[in-house]
DNA sequence: TAATAATATAACAATTATCTAATATTTTAG
DNA sequence: CTAAAATATTAGATAATTGTTATATTATTA
């Protein structure tokens, strides 16, 4: 439908948006860009309740973001697609603007 | 807090994220990237109600993702940054993936 | 096997998002 | 000035999201 998105794709796009817009989730996101990570250092990482931090990370392996595999007694997470760094770095672009960066704007 | 991306700007980005995190508002900001449209257009592009497309536009607006400019009796819309677009794209790689650019994956 | 550490799930109140139907505003045409 | 076209806003019912507290599961260690 959408040149080059087709609404089926929008549908699925959309779920994976949803699944990072939130702060924390995206926090997350980006700490996982640097390689994957278990939950007790994402917990160190974001100083939220464990909980909280749990049903977030629920929520990005569910909506497909995130996979996550045991290694005995710790779970490691991962993004499940190398896209989504190209994705954090598309939003730094937008949303981590230096002074600099901002003088050359078209 | 978290590398490269500060806790304000996560915010932030959230809410862009929130903005575009709906298929119709996702399949606004994909017509967008080709460059700005009035709302009639959309309207015809889109195929949902009226006064519905009309509320997702002034979320997507109020969210900072698009600026929008009278011209007479017609309202154009535009992407309020050119990131988008690269974001756009990020998403595509994830999410309208063809069955050969999924034979070479990592 | 019992205790402990790591992680997940359930239940729930408070907030926020969604769509539709109805109405309002703004601009140009006559 | 009035009618019509383009777009926005309001109201409201329904559903989804969020964080917390409490509890459950799973795996190792003693």
């Amino acid at each position: 439908m959408t040149p080059e998105f087709p609404q089926e794709n929008l549908q699925a796009a959309a779920n994976g948006l949803r699944a990072i817009a939130h702060p924390l989730r995206l926090a997350i996101l980006c700490h996982l860009t640097e390689g994957p990570k278990n939950v007790g250092e994402l917990l160190a990482l974001t100083h939220v309740s464990q909980p909280n931090l749990s049903q977030h990370l629920a929520k990005l392996r569910m909506l497909g973001v995130l996979n996550s595999e045991r290694r005995s007694q710790h779970i490691f997470y991962r993004l499940a697609d190398n896209g989504f760094v190209r994705i954090v770095e598309a939003l730094k672009t937008v949303y981590c603007k230096t002074p600099e960066s901002e003088a050359g704007k078209s």
